[in-house]
DNA sequence: GGGTGTTAGTTGAGTAATCAAGTTTCGCAG
DNA sequence: CTGCGAAACTTGATTACTCAACTAACACCC
């Protein structure tokens, strides 16, 4: 319950936040974090979907979004015709680095003020036992260009 | 992130299995477990909708639906003709009743498969520092029978 | 090489929320 | 008692998803 208030709240509030810089979802956001992080900068629009937590379909109007902002390309995979890779372009990480900027840190802070470094880590073991916690990316904390993205990059 | 990913994807499981057994949302059942909490089985409906994190708006189109379905119903205020009390209808009840039965036995045993008590103190002493995460109810763990509905109960 | 099942992705229809802009009621200042 | 702002809703249009049903490509077996 706690959890539900909780991260009801923050994502509502975070939603309003990056809804207000630039036109952006908190679901867009974690799209982009995602991309960024991924080896090619891009990633198997089916992994991507489960990575944030939304069905195929979800992703594919996600990413026509993103695609028609420019923020992300397609490209596909010459040895299964059946696999499009989603990749983030230049544009995309623009925008993601500077949403992240502002947000990110904001976030940070709200952690901050309210835990020690060590309440955290505790915090993150006991919701990391959680079904579902660990989906995805296990987050690893700065990992901001180190990036070759594959080729539609716009 | 945890957080996110954690609360997501129970959010997710759980609304699938209240979708499955009777036609209910996460949010419907948050309704009528508060509206069951609540002194007269009633509250205003901008405090609902506060307290389950939807707007105004939101809590309108949600309670027409379970106006519809029967499990509240519409009650005016004679001091301040601008505000409608929900109250909850002994169908409700019984809707809440059994699915929480179903359900919350479900996310219990998913907790204590998962946690030490001790350790379930301490996530939501954690947890409750988060901005928001004591909106609405204190949930006061059980607390089933207690209500004298206004009137307009079905 | 032609079925059979599985996986990746898209599309149509529907739903639960949102915001912005209304209406009605209330409280209050002059 | 009249006007004026704020509160408690409601409504219309839009959004971000969902599911169910589809197509296309692969994988395998015989």
């Amino acid at each position: 319950m706690r959890l539900a208030n909780a991260h009801g709240a923050m994502e509502r509030a975070f939603n309003h936040e990056l809804q207000a810089s630039g036109r952006i979802t908190v679901t867009d956001f974690e799209v982009l974090r995602r991309l960024d992080n991924a080896s090619q900068g891009g990633m198997r629009r089916i992994d991507l979907a489960h990575a944030v937590g939304v069905t195929p379909s979800g992703i594919t109007r996600l990413l026509d979004g993103l695609e028609a902002s420019g923020l992300v390309a397609k490209d596909h995979c010459t040895q299964d015709h059946r696999v499009t890779y989603a990749v983030i372009t230049d544009a995309g990480r623009r925008v993601l680095r500077c949403t992240a900027e502002t947000h990110l840190s904001g976030l940070v802070a709200l952690f901050a003020e309210r835990f020690t470094p060590a309440e955290v880590d505790q915090l993150v073991a006991l919701l990391s036992r959680l079904p579902g916690a660990d989906d995805g990316a296990p987050c690893p904390a700065a990992k901001a260009a180190q990036a070759t993205p594959a080729d539609a990059a716009a």
